[in-house]
DNA sequence: AAATTAAGAGATAGATATATCTTTTATTAT
DNA sequence: ATAATAAAAGATATATCTATCTCTTAATTT
């Protein structure tokens, strides 16, 4: 569905929400730790959510990854667009380029359906709304 | 959402049926010209149809590829399944190894509702079921 | 039987995604 | 100021996906 590199994004952006509401920061040796994933992988991929602005972060001892409120308002569908662009909540199905009411593929009305649904799902999903469930351990990012 | 590989797999498949049920066979040739393709790139995959059962063949003059009732009752679901595996039907969409009812990733449950409905549309929409609206050119294949 | 046609199979090439390594820059603490 | 820390940046490696090429095998037509 997603690339990995989104999985890790996403996995990675709730983690450090969870972090960020308890009032800390994330080194990136604490997030692999949190959501188990490469190192420098994922070095990469929140230098550029930095970058583009869904995510801060400081430099230096007792530095690391954070948000603060405005960061923790950015949905799931945010990471994934800022990630893997927005071909996932626009594309074709069957990957035909005019795809469109006009000249749709045979699965079109079907698919937007649910492409729409799955829209509304992770545009509705804030980082920051998933920390309670996350520290009672009801649910996982690894 | 599905490869470039399935995609392809998906528009030949429903292609390769409205030929069949029209009383033709479909050479690589023609169906590269129905799908809009590369050649070599669709020959592979449906070598690996027709070697699975979803598709058959005859070689030589007036050869090519068709169906016969039992392929065109197979699902767009089957041919996701035979070319992606059906990770796209039962994987985490946070890529998690372990997402279960258990121990679910933050997003499981709707995740889930979502997939199910996308397998739902999947398994009901036979190969067979688009060569009307394909023939009044009310659905397109390029 | 010979020539032609078209799929099957195997090998290779190119592009993109995933992962790792090294060096640099900014910040903090001493 | 200096040393230590941690992210930023750039370069490189590996794997997988996508695409192409060549040769072989099977079927049909003459």
């Amino acid at each position: 569905m997603f690339s990995k590199t989104c999985e890790y994004a996403i996995r990675a952006m709730i983690f450090i929400a969870q972090q960020s509401r308890n009032g800390e920061k994330a080194g990136i040796k604490l997030v692999v730790k949190g959501i188990n994933c490469p190192e420098h992988f994922i070095a990469k991929i929140l230098q550029e959510l930095v970058r583009k602005g869904l995510l801060l972060s400081v430099k230096g001892p007792n530095g690391g990854f954070y948000m603060e409120k405005p960061q923790l308002e950015f949905s799931l569908a945010d990471v994934i667009r800022a990630v893997d662009g927005d071909k996932i909540f626009s594309g074709c199905g069957l990957g035909l380029a005019e795809c469109s009411e006009i000249e749709p593929c045979p699965i079109h009305k079907e698919f937007k359906k649910i492409r729409n649904e799955m829209q509304d799902m992770l545009c509705n999903a804030k980082l920051g709304e998933f920390t309670e469930q996350l520290d009672k351990k009801l649910t996982f990012l690894k």
